[in-house]
DNA sequence: ATTGGCAGTAACGTTTATGTAACTAAAGGC
DNA sequence: GCCTTTAGTTACATAAACGTTACTGCCAAT
């Protein structure tokens, strides 16, 4: 998502958007809602995310303080990453999210069935 | 934002990402929160936004139903968008990024800060 | 000696999203 | 006749976002 110009903006959506408007940056918080986890775990439960994308987003949050990262320094490598302080605040709009997303597509696949058969 | 898969997903999340995931979605449909606004209103109160991705963003909620467009036949033209049903229901995921982003601001502007005193 | 697991990184290519500028129609006012 | 207004559209261009493939280091197990 191109960056908006955050500094010229007053709507607090904006804001919101700015820092978990990413296609996949509200995939991933919700994923760490119950605590910490891997990398690795992260990558196999996120559907058709590239590890690429998902090292990219996971960077971003971090630099944004949303998540805290820890590396321990084993072999082979383990990290893990979980919601910081200002992370959990985030959560009320996951959870949002989340109640509103499968009521959602069910209203929108009939409406666009209705649409269709309209003709 | 490049489509998902949505029928491959299950998650809420991917779903509620998929219809007001794209940059301008939430902003615009915040506008629409106190009623019915005209299409130049939109492009006078979204700071920064074109007209040409204003009417795409416009089109592609009406397609979903997210909105409705009220076309008066008059010279010059007059369009109005409103919220639909459907809509409305994403009105709680609006007030939650509406609460967060201002505190969010402010607390990673100060988290940056402190980043970069660190070293 | 070879293989496997983990958490990446580098180089490269494609696709979406977004942006700019110029243009349209048709009525009303000057 | 000419200008203004509204809600767009068209053609063109760029910038982000996203993706694939190949590669790394290091230890343990086979």
């Amino acid at each position: 998502m191109k960056k908006f110009e955050t500094h010229t903006s007053t709507c607090p959506i904006v804001h919101t958007m700015t820092y978990i408007g990413g296609k996949w940056k509200p995939i991933i918080l919700g994923r760490l809602v119950n605590g910490a986890v891997r990398f690795g775990k992260l990558a196999a439960q996120i559907p058709d995310i590239s590890r690429k994308i998902l090292t990219e987003q996971l960077k971003e949050l971090e630099e944004d303080g949303l998540i805290i990262r820890h590396s321990y320094n084993e072999k082979p490598p383990r990290v893990e990453y979980e919601l910081s302080g200002i992370g959990q605040t985030v959560m009320p709009v996951l959870k949002a999210m989340t109640e509103l997303g499968s009521r959602m597509h069910e209203a929108i696949t009939e409406h666009k069935r209705n649409v269709t058969r309209a003709h």
